[in-house]
Order: structure tokens, then sequence, then C-alpha cells
DNA sequence: TTGTCAACGATTGTACGCAATTTGAGGTGA
DNA sequence: TCACCTCAAATTGCGTACAATCGTTGACAA
């Protein structure tokens, strides 16, 4: 077996198989590696991820599709920027679609899928302002509830909505008056899933949006404000 | 100057500058030349449309981003087919959202605005059976409520969304029932909105939205039925 | 009837050439 | 100094060809 020609090979392979290109591009987008404005060179990325024009150019536009890429005629492609106004939009959304399903999981939820989310709010509790931390714990709670639903096409809306927000959410850190803000909407979160409280607990988790948001816009108009006094 | 050439090339040229091939499949999936379930291979769409295997490749992606299209790895892609299971995820997100936007609607809209709905609600009202006309109507009335809103994701999403399931609902007629439901739910929806009764509004709109699932619902149950027996 | 396997069709990735467009740099003139 | 023009480089968008790979199909044998 040729062994110089196979290492050749499975090494372009590997880097390409390893995952398609476009998860790789996605996440390189939401974890901050590609930052948000950054445009998007065809003839880089086929560098970068050690690929060709035709499989980056088709992941471009199935980003764009998915609304984490901007492509404009003969422009070329940059990763979406997420501004005040969009932020505002999506968190509208989620304040919809979050009530609606934790209403279903509050109806159908296991034993064992509440305890999961009790031992997670646990852990919220006893972490002591590492924001990375909350911010895993945070996802993992939410998504105990949200992963079983039976609506795909809201779990994948909420997916999207989640990365886009995170990439933008990262920037900034928690306060402490928010950090107790969540920590109670939590706890009334499970406790109305607990006693079967529907209304209560799609009330708890619209709260936990609406501050989310105001949280986050707060965060943006500050930085805003900086930015100009800095000029 | 090879005038042969410069002909061949002028033919493609203008066929490809029409529009972006992207719009054209999308138009020919949603207005039903390509109906649900149909393979979509490339070189033949290539053909078909005048073009190449890159472009077409590229706009395939993008509807899959738009879940217009679904591209299994190395089967190709299909127009999606829209099931029930499908339909009424999509109608429970359509029936968070519609409210929503209603609501902004009712609180903002202008006296045209209005006088607009009821021009259009005017010609619903003495259309006579004529379902095609009143698909139409109907959506130009409900498209003067939510153009004009801010959450522009919002707006985007719902355009999806309508169009999927306009080319789901075009195969099933409207029964005489629905359809007085249908002048019902707009006379509920006018009054709300003249009357800046946002909560109204809200809920005959999520009325309409929940009327047209269960209508569409059963006409797929029973169109199943019918495959059965035949078989 | 069932299972195997080879041929075929289609996708996927790679490569190159060419036209059209954008963009930025530099020069010109008011 | 500033507006405006020109031009060249960079990049996109499209067309094409081709190799590798995967799925499917259908013939054939057990």
């Amino acid at each position: 077996m040729g062994d110089i020609a196979l290492i050749g090979r499975s090494i372009g392979v590997v880097a390409n198989n390893e995952r398609p290109l476009y998860h790789r591009i996605r996440e390189d987008i939401i974890d901050g590696q590609l930052d948000a404005g950054t445009r998007l060179v065809v003839a880089e990325l086929a560098r970068r991820y050690d690929s060709s024009s035709n499989p980056v150019r088709e992941a471009l536009h199935q980003l764009q599709g998915e609304g984490f890429v901007v492509i404009s005629q003969n422009r070329g492609a940059r990763v979406r920027s997420v501004g005040e106004h969009f932020a505002r939009d999506i968190y509208d959304i989620r304040a919809l679609i979050e009530p609606y399903m934790i209403r279903w999981f509050t109806a159908n939820a296991t034993k064992a899928q509440i305890a999961e989310m009790e031992a997670i709010q646990d852990e919220i509790e006893q972490l002591d302002g590492d924001h990375e931390a909350y911010r895993t714990l945070n996802e993992r709670f939410h998504s105990v509830s949200y992963a079983g639903h039976f609506n795909r096409e809201a779990i994948d809306m909420e997916e999207r909505y989640r990365e886009i927000l995170f990439m933008l959410n990262k920037r900034y850190p928690l306060t402490r008056s928010r950090w107790a803000e969540c920590l109670e909407e939590h706890r009334g979160i499970l406790a109305a899933v607990r006693s079967r409280d529907a209304d209560a607990a799609a009330a708890f988790t619209e709260r936990h949006v609406h501050g989310a948001c105001r949280h986050l816009i707060d965060h943006i108009r500050a930085g805003r404000g900086r930015e100009k006094s800095a000029k």
C-alpha cells in the first residue's frame, strides 16, 4: 500500500470528512473565530479549511439560508452582524416560542427529566460568578425542556436563535442583578414544572426571555455609548 | 468578432440574468411546478434553467437552509415533502407569531391601512366560491397587517411558512363551513383593529390560524383514507 | 425466493479559465 | 483641500471538465 500517497490523501480526507464544511464554518462563526461583519472570501476559506471553492460556496449559501451569513451580489459574503434591532426581534420571537415549548414540557416531562433539571439548577446555584460555566449550564438547563418537544421546527428555530444570540451575548458579562434574576426565574420554572402548572411555567419563561433581552440591549447601548465617547 | 459565439453567449446571459436562479427554483417549488418529493437532479435543473451546475448547487443549498429542499449526503436533493406533522408544527408556530404581529398592527395601523383591509374584505365577501381568488385576497388581507411590522425576522418567517403551507393547501378545496368561518374571523379581526382592541384581534387571529390548521389536517387525513381504500 | 455483485447514475470535490463587478489607489483639475 | 475621474488588482460568478465515491438497480446464481 503506497504509504506516502495514502498519508497525503488521508490528511486531506480526514480534514475534509471530519465534518461537513458547513458545520465547521458555522461553528467558527458561533464561537467567534469568525466574528460578526468579517468578510468571507471564498479562496481564503478554501485554504483555511483545506478544501476548494465549490464546497465553500455551497456552505456559504446554506448559511445564508439560515441567516448566519449575508451574501450580496458581486460583493461576497460577510458574517451577519447582529445589531440591537435584530437582537430584539429574535428575543421577541423567543418570548413566544419558549413559553409554548415549556407548556408541553410541563405537561409531559418525566420524573427523570425533572430530576435532571434540578441537578443542573443545583450546579448553577453553587456557581460563584463563573460566567462561562453559567452559560453552559444555562444552555443545558433549557435544552432538557426543549430537546424532547414534538415540534421539530420549533426546536430547530430555537437552536438557531440561541446560537445567534450566544455569539452576541458572549461579548458582554452578566451583571450581578441579572444573575440573581436568572436564578429566581429558573427556580420559578422548576417549581412550576414540578407542580405541573403550565401557565406559571410559561409566565416565568417569558420573564426569563424578556429579562435576557433587556440585559443584552442595555449592554449594547452602554457599549455604543462608550464607543462614541472614545471617539 | 465571432457572431455565432456571441449569440450563443448572449442567449445564455439573458436567460440567466432574468432573475437569480435561486428565486426561479423557489417559485417553481411554491407554485407546484416542482412538487413535493420531486428529485432535484443538478444536471437536469441546469438544463431546465439554461444554466450550469455550480449555480444550481448553490441555489439548492440555500433552499435547504430555508427549508424548501432537503439534501441528503450522496443522495441528492428533493423538494421537501410537507406531511401532517410538519404542517401542524408550522401552524403551531404561526399561531404564536400572527397574534404577536396583529397586536402591533392594531396599535399602529393608519386609517389608510385599515381602509385597505376593509376594501379587501369587501371583495372577499362578494366572492362566490372562487377558491383561487379567495386565496389571493386572503393573502393580501393579511399581508396588509404584517408587511409593516417592525420585526423583520418575524415577517420573513411568516412569509416562508405561508409559502410552504400555500403549496400544500393548494391541493385541497375550501369546504363551505370553513369558508364561512374564515369570513367570520376576518370580520372579527377587522372590528377589533378598528376599535384598537389588540387582545380581541389577537384572539381572532389565533382562531383563524387554528381553524386553517384543522381544516388542512382534516383534508390530509381524508386524502390518506382515500388513498388507502384505493389500494 | 433470496442474496450477491457488477454496472450505472448521480453526487461530491477539485481544478482551471473567463467575464463582470467592486474597490481602492493614484492622478487631475477646480 | 476636495471632488472627480481613471485604471488596475482582487474577487465574485459562471461555465466546463474530470476523478472519486456512494446508492441503486437489475441480472444472475444459490
